[in-house]
DNA sequence: ACATCGATCTGAGCACTGTTAAGATCCGGG
DNA sequence: CCCGGATCTTAACAGTGCTCAGATCGATGT
């Protein structure tokens, strides 16, 4: 306890810290700024001077946390091998969004929940990135034809989305790490093939717009 | 105003009414059980002689409105029409889950959310069997091969669930209605062509287990 | 060396929340 | 007619997010 000086001077830093923890611990919702503040030792106005709210809090809090998720899925794809079947590599990254999601069920909750409202943040690496960069890839190993690449980001996306979400939410329940990778990997592979056999799109599609593309648009014609 | 009796009679279907209400005009988490209670004009704690707690109140308001997101999907599949083909019925049924999400989304989200905790609860008809029947149909009409049926369910639910988590939490923007459709039939479509296609399993598929189905198990083996 | 300034943190306090306990009120059945 | 039990009320408790006036401190300029 010794150096308990008045001003903290990593104030911010250990107030996300703290809230993380308590969100690992007690739920998304089961905790309050307050007790974050105790217990890094502080009153709880001190909070106040680095967050505007303690929505603000949250909101930059799912920030780190989504950039974590950013270098998992990096991660997941790069450990697949870089010159391996760009399929596989698009089925680790599946597995990595999943898995991350169920180890720590309360903060990705938080994480996912909290994107609603505000600007989009600015987040590296962005998830979406992540996924787009793949499917580029896949495309450029023909396996997925150049005409099905567009938008199909939001299609994978929302599979692995929607999986993930079922299963911190408890809707579906699967035992163990390597039952969820297993339904991680059927569902990328599911939605990858049925977007080969797409026929053409008869005329373009309305591109459904990501929060995170969307702040740095401008000069894209509408 | 006038026949404000001491005892209301019709409590709690008010305050699942009220509480819906508030939940569309300020969010899902803006609003509070007293709020409710002052806005039908009875004392905040009258609730708890119908609610055990505001959770309590919130799971039998998820309740309600899951089983309205039943009957949608399956008024949207018969609307389809009965014998057409039976992926265009899957494909109306998907745009009726991703549009009742997006027509309400504070809504949507509190009754996504609330299924964490607690028992399954009964609802009629439950989304999760009116999406089972379909598939079925599918497989009858030959369209959904009999070895990938086996938890087909949870490939489809997962995508449009997916589908209608990012457009509700706001992390995938599209414009209008038709817009919303034509993506939710991209993905049933998808997803659908991809499981046609998957190759047979080599071995039993760890089987997921949905919350709804789970209440109702017990004699069929582990 | 020293005063001072701005950033950082404290303490008290407001309006509000969920929840509980003890009492008022009313409907239906003996 | 009266009374039991369901229904609702009033009062209160601890805890919440948030604000504001002041205390404390590190750095800066002279």
């Amino acid at each position: 306890m010794g150096k308990r000086r008045y001003h903290h001077g990593e104030l911010r830093g250990a107030l996300l810290d703290a809230a993380e923890a308590l969100v690992r611990e007690r739920g998304a919702d089961g905790w309050s700024l307050r007790e974050a503040s105790a217990r890094v030792g502080v009153s709880p106005s001190a909070a106040y001077h680095h967050f505007s709210s303690r929505d603000a809090l949250v909101h930059a809090l799912s920030e780190c946390v989504l950039a974590r998720l950013g270098e998992r899925m990096a991660a997941a794809t790069a450990a697949a091998g870089r010159g391996s079947d760009p399929l596989r590599r698009l089925v680790a990254l599946g597995c990595g969004y999943v898995r991350w999601a169920v180890e720590d069920p309360a903060v990705a909750r938080l994480a996912f929940g909290a994107g609603a409202t505000g600007p989009a943040p600015a987040i590296t690496p962005h998830p979406h990135d992540v996924l787009d960069a793949e499917l580029d890839r896949l495309v450029e190993a023909g396996t997925l034809p150049a005409p099905s690449r567009a938008g199909a980001e939001f299609v994978v996306w929302a599979a692995l989305h929607g999986l993930a979400v079922l299963l911190i939410d408890g809707l579906v329940h699967l035992d163990g790490p390597q039952a969820v990778d297993q339904e991680a990997d059927r569902v990328v592979r599911a939605v990858l093939n049925g977007l080969a056999q797409e026929p053409p799109p008869p005329r373009e599609r309305p591109a459904p717009r990501s929060a995170h593309t969307e702040r740095r648009a401008g000069r894209s014609a509408t």
